[in-house]
This record gives structure tokens, sequence and C-alpha cells, in this order.
RNA sequence: CGGGGCGUGGCUCAGCUUGGUAGAGCGCCUGGUUCGGGACCAGGAGGCCGGAGGUUCGAAUCCUCUCGCCCCGACCA
């Protein structure tokens, strides 16, 4: 295509409500316009690479056998009842009535929709397994919609389902989704990191979130760069450092001292002269509306995801709701504010430490009596905890399968496999008859991508000062051809065959006819992030043209004849290079 | 929903404290000179200062309300 027909608005200052890099450059390089707060208008070179986002995505699906369908935005209210979600999707979803006054929601996700059109049509045994999927418009009302196109109210989404006889079917319609998902993410040359993940609220047995480094992220996840173990922060175990000194040997008992005014770790532990690892870290927490104590090693933090798991393996089901205790509860229950408490006495609540204590003795407590503090607490000794690992990982520790030191990463989501298990069969009615005639439930996966995240995520691992750096597969254009002078005939006819030639070998390349002197030519070029570009200038007299990379920033002189072979080879072997290998 | 910030040509911002009727740079249009990393000269277009109400002889500026956007937090299939 000719630049100097086309819409590409780019900028040369950064819009002031762009923070993070992936939006500041889809805003500057002229892909996507804010309609509104987490809505977004994508322009032409947005659409272009999304849909080549979507083309890899789409082979992908397909080369496993799932089928393409489209199902619709607009959802009926009874279908949402059914399962129960339209009470549980609270806030996050888009309500609206038709002129009648029936209830309707644009879809946030569509188990719903794919449950009740198998529960239409599947009859048999012989008719399973099936994996549906669609790239569509997923809507959700998100309570603070940012960074760019990160976190949107509206976007793109290849959701897809299984269903399968039984349980060992579900393992291999959720291991293809495995590894087509590794081999999209790998054609679209993204670095992920696979993470074991909570399958939360929508209650399933098994589920992997794939995530992408990037400081724009929102979750933290711990992974070990030597073996690959990898888990969302709030699930993710280790082995702790150890103390930054040997408690001491003596058998002495509890014994109180003053500490005016010393309310937190650090503030206890300046004033003690002994490091934070000799405390022990009290945090009242209410676990489904019954007060818990939970201890901790002074210098740690307490996940409270494990934390209302090891509240589930004392009372028998998971803790739902974990929450703080609010200052005049703790005063209640404690005697004391926080700043002072400690398991000592505590009678009233079960104690819950965490495994880090194990063997510690002659520990610094809280009194529970305001402005005191205990020595020598020995937990076993002095109070009777049930111990569990409810310790975020903290900087240091190490891996408990290799002992290589883990590593912490903010990350991006841009992809969900869950197991569902019964869920939405089960209480949507949906029934098959097996081989056997008996009437059977089919059990069901569910799989998202998030087609904008990729490209965002993408900029996010491959941007410079000079702007993105896209791969050949996801850039918006390939090659670009770029006469330095476009008053000079000889130059631009040469590149316009150049350019003409690349297209008739199959390379999706852009003309830069633009009448601009070769810098602006050049800066935007480089803004919007094609991989490689053809820069006929002087050189041509020599029958040379010169062939840069945007990723490298590098560039060679070429013959002319050469280049379109040059450039193929380039990119099939870009392309070569980003094939999932592994397991 | 709580806390903070910001709304002035397409973009970045100044002007507001101390009211006097709107500016700069970039971009855009016309003509000319230029042409290997965001050129130069000359001329020009474009803004009821987010909106409503109020105070005042007079409001971008002061007051009240309201809408929108961004950031932090709560929330997050």
């Amino acid at each position: 295509m000719l630049w100097s027909k086309l819409f590409i608005p780019t900028l040369r200052e950064t819009p002031a409500e762009a923070e993070v890099p992936s939006h500041q450059l889809l805003l500057r390089a002229g892909y996507i316009r804010q309609l509104a707060a987490g809505i977004y208008s994508y322009l032409f070179l947005a659409q272009r690479s999304l849909l080549k986002i979507q083309q890899i995505v789409r082979s992908e699906m397909d080369a496993m056998g799932a089928q393409e369908f489209l199902l619709p935005a607009l959802n009926p209210a009874e279908v949402w009842q059914e399962s129960g979600r339209w009470d549980v999707m609270g806030d996050n979803m888009f309500r609206l009535k038709d002129r009648f006054g029936r209830d309707l929601c644009l879809g946030m996700t569509h188990e719903e929709i794919m449950t009740v059109t198998a529960r239409g049509e599947l009859r048999s045994y012989k008719q399973l397994p099936q994996i549906w999927y669609q790239i569509q418009t997923k809507f959700r009302d998100e309570p603070r919609p940012k960074s760019g196109l990160l976190r949107v109210r509206q976007f793109l989404m290849k959701d897809s389902y299984s269903f399968d006889m039984d349980a060992e079917g579900l393992d291999v319609s959720f291991r293809k989704h495995y590894e087509a998902y590794r081999r999209i993410f790998a054609r679209c040359g993204l670095d992920v990191i696979p993470v074991e993940a909570d399958s939360g609220a929508m209650g399933g047995s098994q589920s992997m979130e794939f995530m992408v480094a990037s400081d724009a992220g929102e979750d933290l996840v711990v992974n070990c760069p030597v073996c690959r173990y990898a888990a969302n922060l709030e699930k993710a175990v280790s082995v702790p450092t150890k103390p930054s000194i040997e408690d001491p040997e003596t058998e002495a008992s509890p014994e109180e001292f003053h500490t005016p005014g010393r309310k937190t770790i650090a503030e206890v532990s300046e004033f003690t002269h002994l490091p934070q690892t000799s405390q022990m870290k009290s945090l009242v927490m209410v676990a489904d509306g019954k007060p818990v104590l939970a201890l901790l090693r002074g210098d740690h933090q307490l996940s409270e995801t494990k934390f209302a798991a090891a509240v589930g393996a004392t009372t028998g089901s998971a803790a739902k709701e974990v929450r703080t205790a609010h200052p005049n509860e703790i005063n209640d229950w404690f005697g004391a504010d926080p700043g002072s408490l400690g398991p000592i006495g505590i009678t009233n609540m079960p104690i819950l430490a965490d495994v880090a204590l194990q063997s510690r003795r002659n520990m610094i407590a809280g009194a529970n009596k305001n402005d005191h503090h205990l020595r020598n607490v020995t937990p076993g000794r002095d109070f009777k905890p049930s111990f569990f690992d409810i310790r975020q990982v903290s900087a240091g520790d190490v891996c408990t399968s290799c002992g290589a030191t883990l590593e912490l990463h903010k990350t991006i989501e841009i992809g969900h496999i869950f197991k569902l298990g019964y869920k939405y069969s089960d209480t949507m009615g949906l029934r098959v008859l097996a081989a056997n005639g008996a009437e059977v439930t089919p059990i069901m996966g569910s799989y998202g991508i998030g087609i904008e995240r990729i490209l965002t995520s993408c900029i996010e691992q491959n941007h410079d000062d000079a702007g993105m750096a896209l791969p050949a597969p996801i850039a918006p254009f390939a090659v670009i051809v770029t006469p330095v002078n476009n008053a000079d005939a000889a130059l631009r006819d040469a590149a316009r065959r150049i350019y003409e030639a690349c297209l008739s070998a199959g390379i999706d390349a852009l003309y830069d006819d633009r009448d601009e002197r070769p810098g602006v030519k050049f800066k935007d070029a480089d803004l919007i992030g094609v991989p490689y570009r053809v820069t006929v200038g002087k050189k041509l007299a020599q029958g040379a043209v010169e062939l840069a990379t945007r990723k490298s920033r590098s560039s060679r002189d070429v013959p002319v004849a050469d280049v379109v072979a040059d450039l193929r080879k380039a990119i099939d072997d870009e392309l070569a290079a980003a094939v999932w290998s592994g397991k």
C-alpha cells in the first residue's frame, strides 16, 4: 500500500493521558484512539495487526480440530439466570432492557451460551468430544479501566469450550489447548510463563494462566529460571531464607518488656537490636466471620490464598471470604491494639502459624498489652499453633524443587485455560447417552486468549525510545520501502519496483511514497514498528539499497537484485525461530 | 466506591495566585527553497478556555454544582 493514501496519524509528542509504554506508543503510532474510559477505536494499523494475530490464533485452533463459531454478544437474561451468574457477575456485567422491558446483557464470556447450544443438539457419546471456539467481542464493566488496551471494557477474546465424555477426555482437550497456546504465543514472538493458577470463581479443578513479564502487568508471578517452576505469588511455594541470626539456646520462659511507641516489626527490630527474622508477626484475620490468628516470621507476608486454604484444612472447607480484622474487633479479642499482639494466652481463636516458625525458639512477639512485647517465645512450648505454609514467597527465597533463587515478576495475563468440570453441564442440564445407554453429563473445559493483550504485551516486550519493534508475523506490515528523495525519479522508480516485487513475492510491504524528508519517514517507520526497511538512496547508483532491521537497529547494503530474496529469507528465518519447541 | 490530579486550537503546554475579553511550540493549509534521521523562509486557517449556574461594569481566571479523563486503592470471569 502507498503510505500517502493511508490514514496513519502519528504524533510527535506523547498524549498526556498515557503512562504505560504500550499505551503511549499505540497512540503515538496512530494505532488506536480512545472513545471513552476503557473503550478504544482500533484504526488501520491496529486492526491490521489484530487481524494477523487472530489469523495465527485461528490457524492453531483449526489445527487442533476446533470449530469456529460466532455467538451473540447480546444475551437474554434467562440463560445467565439459569447458571446463577446473572447475580454472581454483579456490576461487572453490562445490563440493558429491550423495548418490552426484557432483561438483556452483553456477554462477558460464553460458557452459558455454549452450554445451551450443546444442550439443544448433543445427544450421543458418538458426537463427543467437541471443541468449539470463537473470536468475539467481550464486554466487562471494569471498575477501573487502565493502561491503554491492557484493561478495557470492550475487547476481543478467543474463547473455546470443550465437551468430553470423561475426565480423561478433558485431559486431552486441555493438553491440546496448552500446546496450541504455546505455539500461538511463540508465533507472536512472545516469551510466556505458563503458571498453575487458582481455579477461583470459575469453579474448576485445574487451570493454567499464560503470563508475559511486564512492569505494566498487574499480577505477580514467581518463577524459577532453572527448572521453570512458576506460580502466582499468592500460591507460590518456596524455601525461605534462613533467619539472620540463630535463636538463643536459653530455656527461659516468656518475659515481658516495655516497648514504648514501637508498633511495627521494623520499629521493634530497631529497638531490640534484633533482626526482623527473630520476631513473630501476628495478623488477626477474619475468615467467613470467625477470627483466626495468623503467625508469620517478622519479615514474611501473608498469602491470603494459602491462608484461606489452611483455614479449610482445620475446619473442613476453605474460607470463602478472608479479611483483616477491624481495630475495634482486635481490641475486643486481644485487649490490646495492633502493634502489640501475640499468640500467648490466646484461647478464643485458632492459631495458624507459618511453617517457617516451626522449630524456632525464644523469639520476640507482642504481649497483648499496649507498648509491651515478650521475649523467649517458643511455638509449641508456649502456645500450640497449627503449622501451614501461609506465607508469600519473598525476595531471596529458593525453589523447592531445584534450589535455584526464584524470580518475581509483574506480569500480564494473556491466556487462561480451565478444566471446568461439570459446573455448567450439570446445572444447565447437558446430557448425552453413553454407549451403555445411560445418561451421562459431559465434562467441560473453557479456554481464553486476550487478542489485544497479545499486541499490547508484545509492544511492552519490544520497544525502545524510537517506538515499537514488532515481530514480522504480527506487525501491520512486514516491510517498508523508503525512497530517500521523492523528487528523484530514479530513486522513486527503483523503490516502486522493489515494493511491487515484494508484493509479488507475497511479502506484506508498505511503500512510503510520501513527499517528506527522509528523517520524517525513518522516524515514522521506526515508530509504527515495521520490522524491515528497504532504503533506496544514493547507493542506488552502485546498484545497492540498504536493508535495515528494526529490532536490532542495524542495517547492511544489499544489491537491488537480491533485496526481495533477502527479505523473504529474513522473514522466513524469523518465522522458523518462532516455533514452540519442548513440552 | 474512597483518595489524588487534570480538562485552554489536532498534540504538548503557558495564562488563573493578583478578573480587563486568549498565547507559544509542534501539527495543518498556500507558495517557494530544500531532501540520508522529525528542514528553512513568507503568508494563512483553526479555540463560545469541558458544561451549567452564580458573583461582578467585566470571568479562562473567583464561588457552587455537574460531566469527562488519568493515577493510587478497593474490585477483577
